[in-house]
Order: structure tokens, then C-alpha cells, then sequence
DNA sequence: ATAGTGTTTTCGGCATGCCGAAAATTCGAG
DNA sequence: CTCGAATTTTCGGCATGCCGAAAACACTAT
């Protein structure tokens, strides 16, 4: 029988450390207070009481890492998030600007068999609209290698294949710009001293500052 | 703006209150802790809190009444549950008997722009599953007159309108005897003393006892 | 009137999770 | 090595909601 889930609180920061490690971040109290928008104090409370549920290992003033079962725990609600988000898209709607603050409540109150429903009437997906991988039942979840668009030489071109942001107004002028999961890019010149990097997509040339450049991952075709 | 959604126990309360009131069952401290599984001290303490808020009335040791607001606010979790419930079975395949848990959790997690896209997708219905109104979005109501099917005399006969439970065990016995919304069903006979009822559905006999007969309202053709 | 019964309320307590202020720790610069 | 800044933890406190035990109340029957 499956074991009884955790608290929304509990999801949430499984969650969030879960993201911060798919992005390379450092998890560390500070980013995991900031993301969830929770003083460094709470953080620290929740923190051993993750330990104590062995979820997580805490080394005290340095950092915290997922267990397997936490990883598993993680994996759980990222599922639960990223079905829900495409089901918002799939079936009602939404776009893909909206749908991480309905995600982010809903995540926490949809059963085992709502879920496994929603799965099934989406065929099983495994991105979510953002390009996200959507873990499976079991747990696994295939990471497809990719790059970030800021890394690219100029020359170099690929598909959108993830948009590493929920930020909806970035969403919104990526899509506003035919920046949209699939869309060829190719990278013209980049502007030095952090300046824009200069893309084509489409007809259309565009100058993409840091903040773009650092959250789109990029499909290129002869990898290495 | 609309203004902020109360806590889900808050939630919780107002529903019941109206629940009992809808059916005419007397609104005690009891009844409350019985239909929320909550101790009557903490209906006590929550009373009390409903009253500071302004959604209830509240006689010391004696009755619990709604507010204006409390009513508009019951009915606004009451549309959300009712329509969640519909989508359930419109949409995902659920029959009636499993929808109501998965409704008990969900009509606190959905936002207002939710629903009401939900509302729009199922047509604006004014039915849920179980034949319940589903309240308007400006918090209207309408109840059609219907007649216990435990006060009718042999002979009557009318549909099945509405099944005023959420015990899935009787909703599954009532399926699997084609005891649905819109059925036709005629009293035969009663049996004296409390005994059951004896009924036709479709080509079949079926002796409903008080359980049945008390929660399935029926809507008879020449009302009076 | 009053005793008894059942209901309701009050009271202190517990669990979860949040906070700010102050203490502890780390780590780089000098 | 030591000082100081930044981070992290500890501590006491608060809000929400739940509980059980005991006191307060209402209502019925004598």
C-alpha cells in the first residue's frame, strides 16, 4: 500500500530543492528561502524536520541533499505539477504563462487515481508545455541533453526544447516572439561583455539578454 | 477585487452548515462535529471563530445560523465542489460514487478562473451527478420542488431527481439497480412499521429500505 | 423545585509552519 | 592568525485547528 504523502509544506520544498539541482544551483538556505519565498529561519526549521523524516541529509552551515525517498517524494509531485500544467494547456485552454500557480495549489490536492487519469487522457506524456520532462509512475525521468542557448557559439543553431522559467512575463514575450517549444533558433553574433546574443527564429532576428539566454535549452542536432 | 477565499476548515464549516440546512436537518453542534469528524469542542472553537468573521450567527447553546456572506460563501465552495464533481464524470470517466472525495479536496485547490473555465467547457450546467444544483456564479441558486421518495403514497410515481448522499455504497447499489438521475420509478406499496418500500424501476421490483428512501428525491409531473 | 441526562462550552495542550532577533558558524581578507 | 561580513541556526512567539477532560447549561421527568 502506498505510504501517506507528505504535507503540502514538505512537497514544497522537496520540490524546490529537487529544481534547484536539475538547474545546477546551489541549494544552499538562502536560494531555497528565496524560491520559496519563506525566511532563512523557516528554511532551517524545515530542513531537520526533512532530516528527521529522512528525505534529506543536512550537514549543519553547509548543505542539504535529497535522499533516495526524498528524490522519490520529489519526483511525485513533479509529476503531479507538470501533468497537471499540460493538462490546463491540453484540455482547457490555458497557456503556457498561466498554468504554474494553478499547478502549484493543484499539485498538492489531486489523488494517485486523478492523476493516473489525467496521464492516460493525455496519452501518457512525458513533457510538460514548458518542455520539462514529466517523471514517470516509477519514479525515472530521462534528462535529454540539451544546452543552454547562452552557452551557444555563434553558427550554431537547434530547436527550443525547455524554457527553465515560470516566470509568465519572460513566457509570455518568448511566445509574444515565436520563441515556442520546436521553434528553430540559430545564433548569429553575441554581443561581448554580457551584452545580447543576436538569434534568428523564424523571419524574425531577435537580441536576447542574459535573463533569456540562460533559461532556454537548446536541442542541437549533431551533439558533440 | 474579490475578496480573499477563507481557509479550507472555514470552507469546510460553511459547507456542512448549509448541507444540514438544505436538507432540513437541525444545525446543532453535533450534527456539525458528526458530518465533519471533528470533536464538538473544536465545532465549538470554530463556531465562534465563523461568528468573529461574520458568516454565522451564533446563540450560546443553542443554533448556528448563516450570514448573508456566510451563504454567498458556502454556496461559492458548493458551485466549486458541485462542478468539479460534473467535470469528474464529463470528463475523466468517474462515476458518481467516487467523485465526491476527490470533490472534498480539489474545491479548496481550484481557482475562481479555474472553474469557471471548467463551467464553460461543461456548458454552465445547473446539475451535478448526483441531480444537486450547482449554484450560479452570483451565488443564485435554484432548488426545483421535489417529494422524498419516502413520502410518497402507492401509486405515485416521478423520476428520479436527485440522490441527497454521498455514501458511495449507496450510490453504487442505486447504479447497479438502475436507480440513476431521470429514472422513472413508481411506489407499488409500503410496508407498515418502518418497513420498506416497495417500488418499480424500468421492467424490476426493488424493496428499498429507509436509507434509500430518505435520500432519493423525486420530481412528480402534477406537483400537488 | 430539582435531580439527572445529554449537549455545549471552556480550558489547557499539541502539531504544523511561519516569523524576527540574537547567537553561532564559516570563510575570505588582511 | 584573527577580524569582520555573510550565512545559518537557535530561540521564543504567533496563528490555525485539532483534541480530551471538566465545567456550564438546558431540558425533562419526578
Amino acid at each position: 500500500m502506498a505510504t501517506k504523502r507528505p504535507s503540502s509544506a514538505i512537497e514544497d520544498y522537496l520540490r524546490a530543492i529537487y529544481g534547484l539541482v536539475e538547474r545546477g544551483v546551489e541549494v544552499s538556505n538562502a536560494t531555497l528561502a528565496k524560491r520559496l519565498r519563506v525566511s532563512p529561519s523557516s528554511v532551517s526549521g524545515m530542513v531537520a524536520k526533512l532530516a528527521d523524516l529522512g528525505l534529506v541529509t543536512h550537514v549543519p552551515y553547509h548543505g542539504v541533499e535529497l535522499t533516495e525517498p526524498g528524490r522519490r517524494a520529489a519526483c511525485d509531485v513533479l509529476r503531479r505539477h507538470r501533468l497537471i500544467e499540460l493538462y490546463l494547456v491540453e484540455e482547457l485552454g490555458y497557456t503556457w504563462d498561466e498554468v504554474h500557480v494553478e499547478a502549484d495549489v493543484l499539485e498538492h490536492a489531486v489523488s494517485d487515481s486523478l492523476i493516473e487519469r489525467i496521464s492516460a487522457k493525455l496519452g501518457d506524456p512525458t513533457r510538460d508545455p514548458h518542455g520539462d520532462p514529466i517523471p514517470a509512475a516509477d519514479g525515472s525521468v530521462e534528462q535529454p541533453p540539451t544546452h543552454l542557448l547562452r552557452d551557444l557559439e555563434p553558427g550554431a543553431s537547434g530547436e527550443v526544447a525547455r524554457v527553465w522559467d515560470t516566470n509568465p512575463e519572460i513566457l509570455r514575450y518568448l511566445a509574444h516572439n515565436g520563441i515556442t517549444l520546436g521553434a528553430r533558433i540559430e545564433v548569429l553574433e553575441r554581443q561581448p561583455f554580457g551584452g545580447p546574443l543576436v538569434v534568428r527564429v523564424g523571419e524574425r532576428t531577435h537580441s536576447l539578454g542574459n535573463e533569456v539566454t540562460a533559461v532556454l535549452l537548446i536541442r542541437v542536432p549533431t551533439s558533440q
